[in-house]
DNA sequence: GTGGATGCAAAGAATTTGCAACCAA
DNA sequence: TTGGTTGCAAATTCTTTGCATCCAC
């Protein structure tokens, strides 16, 4: 959609920029419609995301990214934003520092998280106890699961604008 | 259990130190059983979880505590200590700064968090979409929900001893 | 041209580490 | 008595903020 006809955009053929054109046209649309600019490390970022089509930590993008692509502040920056405009999920199973994954079209997920290595592999099972079993089934070992719900108690509805919300909690 | 005769435990009838005797007891007995020992900052750790709980973060912790009861850092190096050993369970629905829960009896619940003022309520339903619908009707709006899996994967196992366990990787 | 976005530096917050003193067993 | 624990201070790590410069629109 964007750069559809290369000349025109400032940073030519958007596509170029990954193997993958499609979804970072979809991002790029997603921030252009949200009036935010199309720049040259917000493209690093996208692309980066997209590539590893996981959740990433923040390091690690910033070690994926070429040297001179991108501050780490930028990064921060960039991703805070994109989180906001929710084209990226915040994953939480990690120590505590955020893990980022690309949010193109909304699919509702779940991760399977390796105890030992870390590694990360996507689920699409919905009810929990199924799942366990499905992953028992697949070879896991001592499998268990986190569930959280977020939402905005009848409390905070009645206070309506009184109270500012929570800007430190960044929910699904 | 533990302090069943109070003069002979060093820091007198344990229960003396909470208005619910019980859980602290227990918890004590789980320390001694670990070969852990039982200190005056440990014990006013974990009364003060039992007195909430439910989640809090370290900060909320250390303000709970009585002055000189126990240095922060010392919280720190406790709730390491008890996560390890199960007698604490974290939880990660917040900013990615860690909320700590009493867990005495291995309940497997989940919490429902208020997007805008953060206040944490416990919940039992088991199935994630009926948990929803029960939200909705307890008068939450904006529901989401979280949900992550852990377990060691076939490839780890494998390798068993040989890959050292991924030691950042706190999981429920 | 203009305002949003970036890079750099520096501040701030959260967490960990080192080490001597302490105290539960 | 002895080794696990603690407190204090300081180091690290993670994240945010300020501000001048830059560049997408």
């Amino acid at each position: 959609m964007i750069a559809s006809s290369p000349s025109n955009h400032p940073l030519g053929d958007v596509s170029n920029f990954t193997r993958t054109g499609k979804p970072l046209d979809t991002a790029c649309a997603r921030l252009k419609s949200a009036g935010l600019r199309i720049t040259r490390p917000r493209i690093a970022i996208i692309e980066a995301l997209i590539r590893r089509d996981n959740p990433v930590s923040i390091e690690q993008l910033h070690q994926d990214l070429a040297d001179d692509a991108c501050d780490l502040v930028t990064i921060y920056r960039c991703l805070a934003v994109f989180t906001e405009l929710g084209l990226v999920r915040r994953c939480f199973f990690h120590n505590g520092t955020g893990l980022y994954e690309i949010n193109l079209n909304d699919s509702r997920h779940h991760h399977i998280v390796c105890k030992t290595c870390g590694k990360v592999e996507r689920i699409d099972a919905s009810f929990t106890e199924n799942t366990e079993r499905i992953l028992c089934e697949r070879g896991y070992e001592q499998v268990t699961h986190l569930v959280e719900f977020f939402g905005v108690c009848p409390d905070c509805q009645k206070k309506a604008s009184a109270t500012r919300p929570l800007s430190s909690l960044i929910t699904p």
